[in-house]
DNA sequence: CGCAAAATAGTCACTTAGCGACAAATGTCA
DNA sequence: TGACATTTGTCGCTAAGTGACTATTTTGCG
């Protein structure tokens, strides 16, 4: 890794934990980028260059996370019931949120306190959910009789996950992320359309 | 009604009408709000006083649809088990956009075509949730045991109901809304917590 | 009717998000 | 070191959104 990397990913960082810091002071619109851009000393311009939206400052960590829900996705075998593969990549997924769960949860407690926030992060997994339910269409077996349901197990699944998430934050991680997403996903179950 | 309240829901029908032409020619980040001002021939000031945000003037509209919800929930039995509560408004309320679908599909499709739209569309949906969590929690009966299962119902039955009506726009209101819900909630059961 | 009180709309001034273009600075690699 | 590519800063701009104040309508009562 290049030292231009380098710098990058700690400025990136740097600005990541500014952001947390003054909008747990201050709250989220009564910061400014421009204070972000100060507290790193670098210039406004380059803050929206890092990230797209002042939202993105937070929630732009949490695509990582959906990155290892796709890659640990496309590694589910083809036959396998769309419902069992998306919550094995779930738990893929929450698993890595748990190995970094102090990161993660001061990350998804600004999240859950901040409206603006929590919808972007809605935003960035209504996109990750289309491309799920692509993935899944491109499976071949079902055809037209799963389009429904390849629209629908995704965006469930990103529900659950959510819960699961929330619930993790307001007992501040003291319960495995795993164990309630399990939990939550028992409450859920996918009618067997594949049988 | 008095003609004071009359002319403020013209203008606001005339403000979302206006809206869904410019956006509809121009996309919804070309289009400004002192342009949807002008079409109607007010201040821009006041566009701004009848809708909080830009994607306001058309997710505004979406709000009535949860009131209908919520009127529909306060009525259930209250040892209705939380799930068939929460299809039966869901059913309501959809029944409701299918009476007005002419109106709701033109809304929709904005709502579909525009992520910024959707995303503030997911911000009310989420404190609707919200709110029918703590409908639900007052019911007497579970306590703690339905923690979980009261907040993660909720966000699920929109997710449900949100993908129904992605479905319905797709085919242009071809297919009735309600049978379209029921088709995809047969798809995720419910565990029978309460039994 | 006509007039005072209340509600609503318009005007003005301001802050901040976000973007495009160009110049300055910094890292890369031969 | 020096040429090249990448990143950062500066400047100028558009548009969203807010607060304060003024002007205009609407209401409802004598």
């Amino acid at each position: 890794m290049s030292l231009r990397e380098k710098k990058k990913d700690r400025t990136r960082l740097q600005l990541l934990e500014a952001a947390l810091d003054l909008i747990e002071r201050q709250g989220f619109a009564e910061t400014t980028i421009s204070q972000i851009a100060e507290a790193v000393e670098v210039s406004s311009r380059t803050v929206l260059r890092y990230f797209a939206t002042k939202e993105d400052v937070i929630v732009s960590w949490v695509e990582d996370g959906m990155a290892t829900f796709l890659a640990s996705l496309e590694q589910r075998p083809a036959d396998e019931p769309a419902p069992a593969s998306l919550i094995a990549s779930a738990r893929d997924m929450l698993a890595s949120y748990q190995a970094k769960s102090n990161f993660y949860l001061t990350i998804e407690r600004v999240i859950a306190a901040v409206p603006a926030v929590s919808a972007r992060k809605q935003e960035l997994s209504a996109a990750l959910a289309a491309k799920v339910t692509k993935i899944l269409n491109a499976r071949k077996g079902g055809g037209e009789r799963f389009a429904l349901a390849n629209e629908l197990y995704p965006i469930v699944i990103f529900s659950v996950m959510r819960v699961a998430i929330s619930q993790w934050v307001a007992f501040n991680g003291a319960r495995p992320l795993v164990e309630v997403f399990d939990e939550a996903v028992s409450l859920v179950q996918f009618s067997p359309l594949d049988a």
